[in-house]
DNA sequence: AAAAATATGTCAGTCATGTTGACATATTTA
DNA sequence: TAAATATGTCAACATGACTGACATATTTTT
């Protein structure tokens, strides 16, 4: 891994861009067509694979949060939670202060479903992880960080950050 | 950037996945809906961006190979590189040796048009890049490097290195 | 020279996931 | 009581993927 390809000063600015854009787009890429065949057996899509996640990780969200943090619309999200509502993945309770909210949270067979899903995902990042070396991850972050849009950043980082650390 | 959410050693196994994995999502997000603004005016999508990048990249590519590097069916390559060839932005030379391929490029006009859209992007990508660090860039690097999926890593690492390094 | 393989393009139809705008219902707040 | 809010649903549309079949020109193989 010691590489002329990866010494950043024998780049110009604009193939820092070249090189940068196209490793996102392609790792991206091979990293996300990842769950497609489990997903696939059960009929679902990539965008339910990004609410079972995100549910996952948010026990209780309320429905407006998640619309936010996908940054799509009621509509679009609808047939997705819906569906995995009715298949009996997502349980939504009505919430206790504000009994106009419903509160989603993954079912057992949802948790267990999205472990499925994420096995692949999560032993392809962890090995890449490994071979690019703890210093490379930190790297990873802290770029990954820097890219997020300007507007959002601190919210999205705080969700990111969500129990983690010591 | 000094903050304990980029210490690797603090995270778990589980812990770096999730981390891993939303942030790409999320940078992922933020970074590809830049240049929306600017094809939309021109009733362009993403998947003409693909192509105008890649011939841009590549003068003189076949079809096949960019079928390939994309991963898409000719029939989905079809209708973006046809609109982009009568609008003027990419020119078919008939092969020189083989008479069947239509070597790709980008015209004059094709050029002002990438450039156009990669403005932003070039933009928000060096900012973050500068913001990090050149050892972190070199993490994000090595990181996505290792994310390319095993079967094509080695052509999609020649690809983006091409006419770089020293 | 004829047959097979290759490079490209096109037809028709389908699917997943996003969009908009309008409207309905229940519930909370002013 | 009236207005605002949280959610859900309807119909219609756009983009960009897919499949499988078929057509044409050209090159390679037999």
């Amino acid at each position: 891994m010691t590489d002329i390809f990866f010494e950043v000063e024998k780049h110009s600015d604009h193939q820092k861009f070249l090189k940068g854009m196209e490793l996102l787009y392609f790792a991206y890429r091979d990293f996300i067509s990842w769950p497609d065949d489990v997903l696939q057996t059960y009929g679902f899509g990539r965008a339910h694979h990004r609410v079972l996640h995100f549910v996952g990780r948010n026990p209780g969200m309320k429905v407006a949060e998640l619309l936010k943090l996908l940054s799509i619309t009621k509509q679009s999200l609808s047939r997705v939670l819906s569906t995995l509502v009715e298949k009996g993945h997502i349980r939504q309770d009505i919430g206790d202060q504000d009994r106009r909210q419903r509160l989603l949270f993954l079912t057992d067979q949802g948790q267990t479903l999205l472990d499925k899903i994420a096995e692949h995902q999560k032993d392809h990042m962890l090995k890449a992880f490994e071979k690019a070396g703890g210093q490379s991850v930190e790297g990873f972050w802290k770029v990954l960080s820097a890219l997020l849009a300007d507007d959002n950043r601190d919210e999205i980082l705080a969700r990111v950050n969500k129990d983690m650390g010591e």
